[in-house]
DNA sequence: CTGAAAGCGCTTACAG
DNA sequence: CTGAAAGCGCTTACAG
């Protein structure tokens, strides 16, 4: 069943049809689109978007970079805790718009490239941050609008969405220093990472607004996973030091210290207070339950895919192309009052 | 960049081009098939996908519908614990066979019909079951292969893959009567629900196969949700009965359940062992760590993927189109053995 | 081994 | 308000 069909069926040109389909009800008149419409529905018409997308040359389609893989098939799994909020969100914002989401993984940018030339991809989001050079010869090949997550690029070209990370730290470990914490361990590997150094700023403002010095023997440069995490609490906790409170930049990070401080002797919050950061739906299910910094993951997906949506449709976005959302501090039970 | 151009500057027929660009080398010269490539890579040509899914009437997408949704646009979120592992493991697995993977959510059987329609799609991926006559009806509309995760129906046209979740409790259940527990709650709304079914039938089977008398009073239902699991573990807790174990039919059931019988008093595993379902990596994270039921979810994902695509090419799948994988029992900390 | 032509299902000027 | 024709970028018989 094509609009060819449709039009003979209703007696009519293939455009007039196409009209209908396309809501241009200026130029058909209403009978005739009443006619159209019950034959359509009658024979359960649907367009063929590939052979619209080669006519407009736009195919309503806009690509969800998922991931970049290296070499092992499965390096990729569990990375993203997000992911599918994300997912979701973003596909029911676009599907509301008429747009369809393809998912695809790359291994560099090339493959960005020929995907969106492979399909007229309308727009592109990367769900994490690319380097900037690749962003740059991205938009230097003018393929389409493109918005990222977590970038800190300043290309008026790109979009990009960011949470508020300096105020996260600031945020945790301000909240610690106002339970009357002062020893405040910072767990993270921050440097080389733009988004972590900018947690990392946040902690040291907040501990300058307090007056409280900062040392480099309570930094401990850990990555940002669980394993790390339990390595990080086994250290605090034979180290012996004044130590009573510890800011992370992950909640699985934050999990692991526990652990791990626990393992090395200490209990939890009573000697070593701890907050993590992102507020996934594993804080409620430790004990004690953690309390974290929230990022509104869903806000962040809806807000990059409305000002991709708008630059793709008025080819420019009202606002600032780059976003930064409001965090908040989620409190539950890892923190111990000492005031 | 088109086709029409690459054969122009290589001073050959658009005809030689696409046998070179699909690989049909026997019907081009060697010569002309180096020339031709060079000149692609020298402009970067990529083929423009859709005007070859209009010629072929076949577009090598894949639709993978990821939920269903209602009234409440928020209510999918956080449903579906393995959707980023599945979605990631399937389009890696779609990519390297040359698919390209769009992902769609619905609000009933139309929108599928419209959506395969639109874009010709290869095939379609549910990534929860659907009821029997849903799936029954789409066969009936024979618009393409189907793969649904975690349907029980007997359909042959459709690929279904699950898991063995009979032996899952069966498994979870008989781990616990090894382990001396005799008394063993059933945690789970289960009625109505024919996967949850198989796993009760399995913990029936246990419980047989050890002359354990099944007990209707050893039976909660609750649904599997944090929330639910912590109601069934007060009640647990408040009834004094002689029941030292339970299992459960999901992680965060499990997790509420231990968390709703420590507010009930009890201390876990001492006075109340505990079973998962589903190896969620959060179950590291509890304190005890959560013994479980694993599915290995890769492999499921692999397996989907793999027979829809055997079906796609060969028209039909050489083992059986129903694929029951096995699963396996995590030991963790959150069983006490009684002997 | 290579080419010219038709056709896939749409939309868009251009006419009337 | 409606129509006939061209064209989007491919592939596939059909010829040579």
């Amino acid at each position: 069943m094509t609009l060819k069909d449709i039009a003979e069926k209703a007696d009519v040109s293939m455009m007039t049809v196409s009209n209908v389909i396309n809501g241009k009800h200026k130029r058909v008149s209403a009978k005739t689109i009443e006619k159209v419409n019950n034959i359509i529905a009658e024979y359960g018409y649907v367009p063929n978007l590939s052979a619209r997308s080669l006519t407009n040359k736009n195919s309503n389609i806009i690509g969800i970079i998922i991931f970049t893989y290296g070499n092992n098939d499965t390096d990729y799994l569990d990375e993203n805790p997000y992911l599918h909020i994300m997912l979701q969100t973003i596909e029911v914002e676009l599907r509301k718009n008429n747009y369809f989401t393809m998912i695809h993984s790359i291994v560099d940018k090339q493959d960005i490239i020929e995907f969106s030339k492979n399909w007229n991809v309308d727009g592109i989001i990367f769900l994490y941050p690319l380097p900037d050079d690749t962003l740059k010869a991205l938009v230097a090949e003018n393929i389409c609008p493109i918005a990222v997550f977590d970038s800190r690029t300043n290309l008026p070209e790109v979009i990009t969405v960011c949470s508020d990370d300096f105020k996260g730290l600031y945020l945790s470990t301000k909240y610690l220093i106002n339970h009357g914490h002062s020893h405040i361990a910072f767990v993270s590997d921050y440097k080389e990472n733009p988004l972590l150094t900018l947690r990392f700023n946040g902690y040291r403002h907040a501990l300058e607004e307090s007056g409280i010095p900062l040392r480099q023997e309570y930094i401990f440069p850990y990555a940002s996973t669980y394993k790390e995490g339990i390595a990080a609490g086994k250290q605090i906790a034979s180290l012996n030091t004044k130590i009573t409170a510890a800011v992370t930049t992950a909640d699985v990070s934050a999990i692991g210290l526990m652990e791990g401080a626990r393992l090395g002797g200490y209990r939890i919050p009573a000697q070593l207070s701890v907050t993590g950061y992102d507020d996934l739906s594993l804080c409620q299910y430790t004990s004690p339950k953690l309390t974290s910094v929230s990022q509104n993951i869903r806000q962040k997906a809806l807000c990059a895919t409305d000002l991709l949506i708008e630059k793709i449709q008025t080819g420019t976005v009202a606002q600032s192309p780059h976003a930064v959302l409001d965090v908040e501090i989620v409190e539950r039970q890892s923190v111990l009052s000492l005031i």
